[in-house]
DNA sequence: ACTTAGTAAATTCTC
DNA sequence: TTTACTAAGT
């Protein structure tokens, strides 16, 4: 291909486009031919330069069809589509391959499924549904779960997937009895899947370079067809995504990759640095760009990244800047527990709104782990501010809209074993365990499908006349429906299925609240199918199903509203926010425990920091608890060694001060004989509680006044009496009428003068003495 | 076969 | 604290 400086139909030259870019930039752009690899520090504009890097293809006449880009959410291929949208105008765009490895994938699978040996309406199984039938598996070998951790397979299979690892070269490289079992359980979960029609994650990159390597017409064909190929986060790429991309741009070689190896943060799945590393020796004739001009932060925030992260040792040489103002200071909140962590984080957001006029979409709230919202979001709740989770227990993973999804996804692929499993006896039509085991083992011995066995009952022996009929009317359904999906349009379809099925029903004559709430969610999922088919005329529920599989918390669309975001860093990736907060800073949180001994791990730990101290535009503000709630039992920290490596100039002075004797100043283990104590545990406390900065007190919110029964008190036994007179927030006055357990757990059962009787755990529920 | 109560385990991140 | 699995009761 030659470049050819034409303008194209809309009059406006190609080069119009590199304008407001500065040299680095503009050269990511306009190299458009031969493989280019672009080091894109935090905020350097990469979503820009991948933007106008499209965009100036199409100016040059390449034809959008010839053009895929590889992103790493969904809602980054959208927004990115978009973008590419408004600056060459009108449905240019359109036609161009945007989105993430695993749905690029899928639709390629699905267009040629018969040569891999499947059908295109095949299943994608999530975690739960892998993690299903590794159990199914491991049950049907005997091999006990007690011994052999399905979790544990579930992982290490999905490990050796992303190696591209195949079940025979993981058998013969098996040493151990527990390999050899992974081995073995791996290979029958390979045919399980197969037999359903069905693929995991890791099949849908494997099966497309199966699918690629055994096919050279396909091969040529998309080769042709994907001309121009872009990869965005590329740093967290697999090997099998780098296989997959190295096939396809092969025969042109218009390879453009974009990453940052400081926010390689997804080594733990499979990510491989050396994807970015080995890039300028697979493709000696890279172009290689630097983005290091960073648009997004105040020196001081990239200042305090920086500090972070020239800890690591290993990294590509590059020195980040800005001309963005010097801006505030990073403030640091000492709390005494997660509870006033929380309540302080609130209290410090509200200020800042008020004070700097921002409203609550500019922040986020971010921590290491999931779990640590919940303190956060009392707190928000408590004071009134207004909020959202991305990820935690999202609409999808509701039982009831899972089982509504199963029913929708056996439609389209009846073979899909784990679904039928899933909703068989949901809800109960008296086809119990010893059935469903006995019409497994029938499946696997003459090698039939579950569904296949079922739809002939008959000839399995031992089942009862009544479960016979049972079965018959629950295939009865399916089939009679999947005749109908010919001429009906997939949601009315959708609707009258389900309402079928009983599922709904089962919900609604339940009356509790919880049912109806339920109930209301499956109401939500048919009613989303409405609007999707109302989106797109040729929405099949192939599609829709698909896109639900692969959706991510990062496609969260409720983004952007008028609340605070909450996520975990990793969800952060690729977003930015004018103010943010970081919560949990403590060792063994963050770094977690697991990474305090491996420097690897530590060093992802602090790319991890990196990733979020570089999502704040224009505050930052870092918190950490003494003592915390895990696992409902109050355990001890110590402050994170991070916050000991930020240079001191960057924190506000309340907080220097304070730092000055955090981790950084005396090395945390001296003095300290090696114990094998956590860093939560109270030997930690000891040794380093009195070296730490004592938090500014503050005013709890609804701290209980009476001394008795109360809340979280560490120190001694809590203790309560029968006959006790008590106050609760909700329930009102009452007497206490017995009591259980001891310490942490004690719990009191409260005749409450209302009449309803209650068991309340004494540590939590906030009561009052009379 | 289904319900319920009781206990054990979990909390790292994800397409 | 919440969730998930197991065991015993109906």
């Amino acid at each position: 291909m030659t470049l050819k400086l034409m303008p194209m139909n809309d009059g406006v030259p190609a080069s119009d486009l590199l304008n407001g870019l500065n040299p680095a930039q503009a050269e990511a752009v306009s190299t458009t031919e031969g493989p280019v690899l672009i080091i894109a520090g935090a905020g350097s504009g990469k979503t820009r330069v991948l933007t106008f890097r499209v965009a100036y293809l199409l100016r040059m006449g390449v034809n959008p069809a010839h053009v895929l880009a590889l992103t790493f959410t969904n809602r980054a291929a959208q927004e990115m589509k978009e973008r590419i949208s408004h600056l060459v105008g009108g449905n240019t765009a359109r036609t161009m391959w945007a989105g993430t490895f695993h749905s690029i994938f899928a639709r390629i699978l699905r267009q040629y499924a018969d040569r891999i040996g499947y059908t295109p309406s095949f299943t994608i199984y999530d975690t739960d549904d892998q993690g299903a039938a590794i159990k199914a598996v491991m049950n049907q070998l005997g091999v006990s779960q007690q011994v052999l951790p399905p979790n544990g397979v579930r992982g290490r299979i999905s490990t050796a997937k992303n190696s591209m690892i195949s079940w025979q070269e993981y058998v013969r490289g098996a040493d151990s009895i527990a390999e050899k079992q992974t081995g073995q359980i791996f290979e029958e979960y390979e045919k399980r899947l197969a037999q359903s029609n069905a693929m995991d994650f890791d099949d849908l990159l494997l099966n497309t370079i199966k699918l690629l390597e055994h096919h050279p017409d396909v091969l040529e064909i998309l080769q042709d067809r994907f001309r121009y190929l872009l990869v965005d986060e590329y740093q967290d790429t697999n090997r099998a995504q780098y296989r997959a991309v190295t096939m396809l741009a092969q025969k042109y070689r218009n390879l453009c990759v974009v990453g940052d190896d400081a926010q390689s943060i997804y080594r733990w799945r499979g990510a491989d640095i050396r994807n970015i590393l080995d890039f300028e020796r697979d493709y000696p004739e890279t172009k290689v760009v630097r983005l290091e001009q960073n648009y997004r932060s105040t020196k001081t925030i990239l200042a305090a990244a920086d500090s972070v992260i020239k800890r690591n040792t290993k990294q590509l040489k590059k020195q980040l800047f800005t001309e963005n103002v010097e801006g505030e200071k990073i403030t640091l909140l000492a709390c005494r527990d997660d509870r006033e962590e929380a309540d302080m984080v609130a209290k410090t957001i509200r200020s800042r709104v008020e004070k700097y006029g921002y409203s609550y979409k500019d922040v986020a709230i971010l921590y290491r782990t999931n779990a640590q919202s919940q303190a956060l979001e009392d707190a928000l709740r408590r004071s009134n501010t207004p909020y959202h989770i991305l990820s935690g227990v999202s609409f999808y993973k509701r039982k009831e809209v899972k089982d509504t999804l199963a029913y929708l996804r056996l439609l389209v692929n009846p073979n899909d074993t784990e679904s039928i499993l899933r909703v068989i006896n949901e809800p109960a039509r008296g086809i119990g365990n010893t059935t469903l085991e006995r019409v497994q083992e029938y499946a696997v011995r003459n090698n039939s499908t579950v569904f296949d066995v079922l739809s002939n009952i008959e000839v399995v022996p031992n089942i009862q006349t009544r479960t016979v009929k049972s079965v018959k009317d629950f295939i009865g359904i399916i089939t009679r429906y999947q005749e109908m999906m010919p001429e009906l349009a997939p949601a009315s379809l959708a609707q009258a299925y389900i309402e079928a099925t009983g599922l709904p029903h089962m919900y609604k004559v339940q009356q509790s609240e919880e049912a109806l709430d339920r109930w209301n969610n499956i109401e939500r999922l048919l009613d989303h199918i409405v609007e999707q088919q109302d989106l797109d005329e040729s929405l099949t529920l192939i599609n829709y199903l698909e896109q639900i599989a692969l959706l991510s918390d990062a496609d969260d669309p409720k983004l952007g509203t008028e609340r605070i975001a909450m996520m975990t860093m990793h969800a952060a990736k690729g977003l930015e926010f004018p103010l943010v907060v970081i919560a949990g800073l403590e060792q063994g949180l963050f770094p977690l425990a697991k990474a305090e001994a491996d420097m690897q791990e530590q060093e992802e730990e602090r790319r991890l920091l990196y990733v979020g101290i570089t999502r704040a535009r224009e505050q930052l503000v870092l918190s950490y608890a003494e003592r915390r709630y895990r696992f409902g039992e109050l355990v001890f920290s110590r402050p994170s060694m991070f916050l000991g490596e930020i240079d001191k100039d960057c924190l506000a002075p309340s907080a220097r001060s304070m730092t000055g004797s955090t981790p950084s100043a005396k090395p945390q283990h001296a003095g300290a004989s090696p114990t094998k104590q956590s860093s939560y545990s109270q030997v930690a406390q000891s040794e380093t509680y009195s070296q730490l900065p004592m938090p500014k007190r503050y005013t709890s919110v609804s701290q209980p006044k009476a001394r008795g029964v109360q809340g979280p008190a560490p120190e001694g036994p809590t203790t309560s009496t029968v006959g006790q007179r008590v106050k609760h927030p909700m329930f009102g006055a009452g007497t206490v009428t017995a009591v259980s357990g001891t310490g942490q757990s004690e719990k009191a059962t409260v005749m409450f003068d209302s009449g309803q009787k209650k068991q309340l755990m004494i540590a939590f529920a906030r009561l009052e003495t009379l």
